[in-house]
DNA sequence: TATTAATATTCTCTTTACGGAATATTCCTT
DNA sequence: AAGGAATATTCCGTAAAGAGAATATTAATA
């Protein structure tokens, strides 16, 4: 989980990734359609890479890369986990501090 | 977005957001749970907060911690548009390098 | 096999991020 | 007002990340 973050915690990556979310691009199409130089489209592809975001098929004398949908399934179920926060937010925190407060005059 | 994954870009931040996915904890009962020092869990806590992930309820001596709903609303809708990419691949990759290569002969 | 296109890697420099320790701040309580 | 508990901030050292430029590698083709 901290991998695909790390991996998306950088502007271009993030920029890289929607727009492979089209279609499988080659190295020299992300870089010219992000306007970045060939090495830092490179790289960056490298650490979408080991992040397991992206995987490559070789293809002559190109790489395509294209967006793996393991980490996105995985987000996905991490996510879920935090539904209940934003669909009808069940911690009350009011209910929560009352409840505190109860506690400590227990204490007495 | 951006914002929003570099804060999660870290170990200890994803294990404080899953512990405040419970209830709102304060500086010290979070660093308790994770064996954190205080001042690293305060520090922690305060680029969730720049990044909108917590939000603070002072009560009294002590700073409750709170996750916000809106940042995971934001990430539901952004993986939302990936969604087609696990739920079927849309963009049928050999397909696409045949149709590559159709360009291709096109060009002698 | 020499050349060339496409891509990857290395090196250097600068910036940023993190942990630890110490200290400052805030606010309640007496 | 003084003391104390809870939390925030600062300072320092180190490690990691990023860009740019140069270079290396790979694979197709003449």
């Amino acid at each position: 989980m901290e991998r695909i973050f790390s991996a998306l915690a950088e502007s271009n990556r993030i920029r890289i990734v929607q727009l492979l979310k089209e279609k499988p691009l080659t190295v020299g199409e992300v870089a010219e359609n992000l306007q970045l130089r060939q090495p830092q489209a490179s790289k960056h592809l490298k650490v979408l890479h080991d992040a397991g975001i992206v995987e490559v098929i070789p293809q002559a004398n190109r790489r395509f890369y294209r967006l793996r949908p393991e980490p996105f399934k995985e987000l996905d179920v991490w996510f879920d986990s935090f539904r209940s926060i934003w669909e009808g937010r069940l911690d009350r925190l009011d209910d929560y501090l009352h409840d505190l407060q109860a506690e400590e005059s227990n204490e007495d």
